[in-house]
DNA sequence: CTGTTAGCGCTTTCAT
DNA sequence: ATGAAAGCGCTAACAG
């Protein structure tokens, strides 16, 4: 048994190769018009048969795969949150008839090697969905544009074509908060990848939270103070920070850190932990992102809960509106809010 | 500037059509023979063209499209972990040239109504992988069966063609480490979809985690005490457990209580906490799987770490071997082992 | 609506 | 190695 061909449902059917094509995927402006009677007796043949179209076949002719990729430009992404960006793309890709083709970052000994995978090197994607949780999402903005490819940014902030988060007024609202809830002194805490990693390299995320945080404390009065560490690229969950970080040596604990994301905060709770210092009693501790992780935990976090599901979808709608309009290149850029979401880690 | 097809590539190169297919990608039986230096000329050729082939129509002739599905028997999905089954399919799938498409369920008014989902009714990929959480994979087994589509299970116990893990010597092993570490009552509680769900229609691992907390129980001269609770399909962060369902009414407060995974864990926790009762002091918390979210929260679960990752690397290599040996059809299943994961709920 | 035909981009065969 | 040609499954254009 071969497979099965539109011409076999032809003959079963009893009609014709265009009527077979036409009552299976409509498309209006052909030339053929084919009635309802028809349409059902196609079916019919084409369910008694078993066909199934053959999605290759069927782009050679349209240059549509109905393929958006899903990029992730950070390595070892999809085993941590927010994965919820995914989901909303997958969600709504299957809605409209689109598949989600996963596409990896390459990356041998720790380097990015090659900056565009090789999975992006056939004709196989009718747009494609960054998301993005790197400065490295410039390098392959660059490279893409050559690829005649429509590209939409989750969680970037571009002039176009992206959804992203208003980090701002989200550190603003948790740096107020920390205050309203009696803390004097909150250090913002964020880790570096290199030793001298400068703020403009990395995510648009960081300067818009530590503006926000500068913001909130000097409406209190209060003074700033922006605390760093180098790490590696990824947070593991067994990396430790080192004990004296955030105090000791003369440094005194303040009343609240505001860490720059979830992974974070779990590690600096983690060594407070250690030293027998009582979260949130004696320290108030704050993430941001709203990871799965922070919020199911036993002892959830308190976070800025990032809409990601929301963004995924519009994302992938946005990518669509692009590839269905063939002459639009742009679609304005799409703003969320991020929510506060008050766990146990802070009074 | 349309597209840039190989008849491009060829004259660009100043060679023929059939050398430009064969530098490019080789296959062994072809008649055509090219040298080294062709293959050169050839890709910078097609380098200084920017062309890229059409993965489409390279599928028409060869049958063969280079993808691979990903297939998520359970709705959600992606949004909690383990999510390590999908990295591991991807990462294996990238490495062999393959492309991870991803497949949802369909899911209306909370009731699964196609079993096969649409993106399925095309033909458009070489095997599928099923992440099963779920009793409902049965179903689509059978489902599949009819479209000639090579299935590879992970997560799931089959016969053949699947990645499993061995959750009675897990389940058999928290219960001692449990018991070891000073409890002598131990519940083992876990939830039911509805009120008359039998063991015996759930999850694989369900029944082996039962007969496994029961064997170390009674190999150490302790009555089994299972207790469940009856919940929506899946269990939402904010979704409450009726506090006293474990205890209260006459019920004693366990030594410890072993979850059936690590979502239970941790809203049973959450009961506890909220009636404070300290954890581990009072009571000692475990769960099963080792999701992130256990792993990397600021108070970690005890927990039993399923390699997720190698599970799904293991599953997508399995799906090559049937795709690659035209002939077979069936692989013998892949068995993995928990590790127990000590974390800060228990003692 | 039908039947026929061209053609999408690529692989493969055939004769040279 | 070449150039020519067939064919994969499908869509789309043509005249009826």
């Amino acid at each position: 048994m071969g497979r099965v061909t539109i011409k076999d449902v032809a003959k079963q059917a009893g009609v014709s190769l265009g009527a077979v094509s036409q009552a299976l995927s409509p498309n209006p402006n052909s030339t053929i018009k084919v009635g309802d009677a028809t349409v059902m007796k196609v079916r019919k043949a084409a369910d008694k048969l078993g066909f199934r179209p053959h999605a290759g076949a069927k782009s050679v002719r349209s240059n549509k795969f109905h393929n958006v990729g899903f990029f992730v430009a950070k390595k070892g992404v999809l085993d941590r949150p927010p994965e919820g960006y995914l989901m909303g793309v997958s969600d709504a890709a299957q809605k409209r008839g689109y598949r989600i083709v996963l596409v990896g970052m390459e990356n041998g000994q720790g380097q990015y090697q090659n900056v565009v995978p090789s999975l992006l090197r056939e004709k196989n994607l009718d747009a494609l969905v960054v998301a993005s949780h790197h400065h490295l999402s410039a390098v392959i903005h660059d490279e893409l544009e050559n690829m005649n490819l429509p590209v939409v940014y989750v969680n970037d902030k571009h002039e176009s074509n992206s959804a992203w988060v208003d980090d701002y007024n989200g550190a603003r609202m948790m740096t107020d908060y920390l205050i309203e809830r009696g803390a004097s002194s909150v250090v913002f805490a964020m880790r570096l990848h290199s030793d001298n990693q400068k703020i403009e390299d990395m995510h648009y995320s960081a300067e818009m939270r530590i503006d926000g945080y500068k913001a909130a404390m000097q409406a209190a009065g209060l003074e700033a103070d922006i605390r760093t560490v180098v790490m590696g690229e990824t947070l593991e969950f067994n990396q430790r920070i080192p004990d004296d970080w955030l105090f000791g040596g003369g440094k005194e604990l303040p009343d609240a850190i505001f860490a720059y994301d979830d992974d974070l905060a779990n590690s600096i709770a983690k060594i407070m932990y250690r030293k027998n210092i009582r979260i949130p009693e004696d320290i108030a501790i704050a993430g941001y992102n709203g990871a799965y992780a922070s919020l199911c935990a036993w002892r959830p976090l308190t976070t800025m809960r990032i809409p990601s599901y929301e963004m995924g979808y519009a994302a992938l709608e946005l990518a669509l509106k692009i590839i269905e309009d063939s002459g639009r290149k742009e679609c304005p850029s799409i703003k969320f809010r991020p929510e506060l979401v008050i766990g146990e880690s802070t009074r």
